[in-house]
DNA sequence: CCGCAGTAGATGCACACGCAACGTTCTAAG
DNA sequence: CTTAGAACGTTGCGTGTGCATCTACTGCGG
């Protein structure tokens, strides 16, 4: 069945707040850390993996990066001392992105104002009970 | 007050549900149609348009493109001979980028696919309330 | 009528990203 | 053990996009 212009209008829509929330994020945080949005999300995966590592490839799919973007970006950070890569002893041909202590020293610099962004950006235009039918609806669209 | 893991959590899932819903829509306009994404929503706005046609400036923001962005797009399909641009009589700094025949045959073939894939990808994953709830929450958000 | 800030669209430039291809290494089937 | 196929990360290449800037035009205030 065709969709009716609202369901139309929903998904214009889901596309519109998700670029703007993003863009807001990214402001802020470049304003405030000059780190770019993409840069910092490397950063706080990293930030909350054990041992402050993660394989290049599994980086990528938390990051939404092909590899190669993320092949890119890692050098960027790693330019900035921000990250360092590590060969894995279990399979010869895996690299461990590993976060540095300048990396860490620059996380939990930018990560308030990240997640005031995420408040005032996000969450607190929602009503309290729409976060969670928020996640529902997400658990049904598929994402993990 | 920090986010909450979980609410950190529907940020990412917002994120990623949106990257996942585009990139699938996407997918299916180009095999179907060799169309990507942002040509098509460019078409699809200019036919909803009174006298397929709208301002520059007024599509870019549709399509949540910069206006140096805009312009490189409608050069090119104005290159396949889908979109011209025609002067605006009453501003004459502004121009129109008007739907030509062929674009409007271009749209009118690849819009079932556009409309199936939103059906298929999103609308049919959710529950028939959610749709409504989502409409909403992300009128909550500001966006317009 | 003039001047001046603001807006529309185009362009030079830089850059981030994806795809295809490549070398290396792992894994499974024989 | 050998070999075919897949997986990992990187690189060359092409391309789509934004920012800053430019020109042309508008419209407001003097």
């Amino acid at each position: 069945m065709r969709p009716t212009s609202e369901e139309l209008a929903v998904w214009r829509l889901l596309h519109r707040a998700q670029v703007q929330i993003a863009g807001r994020l990214e402001d802020d945080l470049m304003k405030a850390h000059d780190l770019p949005l993409a840069s910092y999300e490397v950063l706080l995966r990293l930030s909350e993996a054990p041992g402050l590592r993660l394989r290049m490839n599994d980086l990528a799919h938390r990051v939404l990066l092909s590899r190669s973007g993320l092949t890119r970006l890692v050098d960027r950070l790693q330019r900035e001392g921000l990250v360092s890569r590590e060969a894995c002893e279990s399979d010869a041909r895996g690299l461990y992105a590993v976060l540095t202590a300048q990396g860490k020293a620059r996380v939990e610099e930018a990560t308030p104002v990240y997640l005031r962004g995420i408040r005032r950006h996000f969450l607190d235009l929602l009503d309290p009970d729409d976060v969670g039918r928020c996640r529902e609806m997400l658990a049904k669209l598929g994402v993990v």
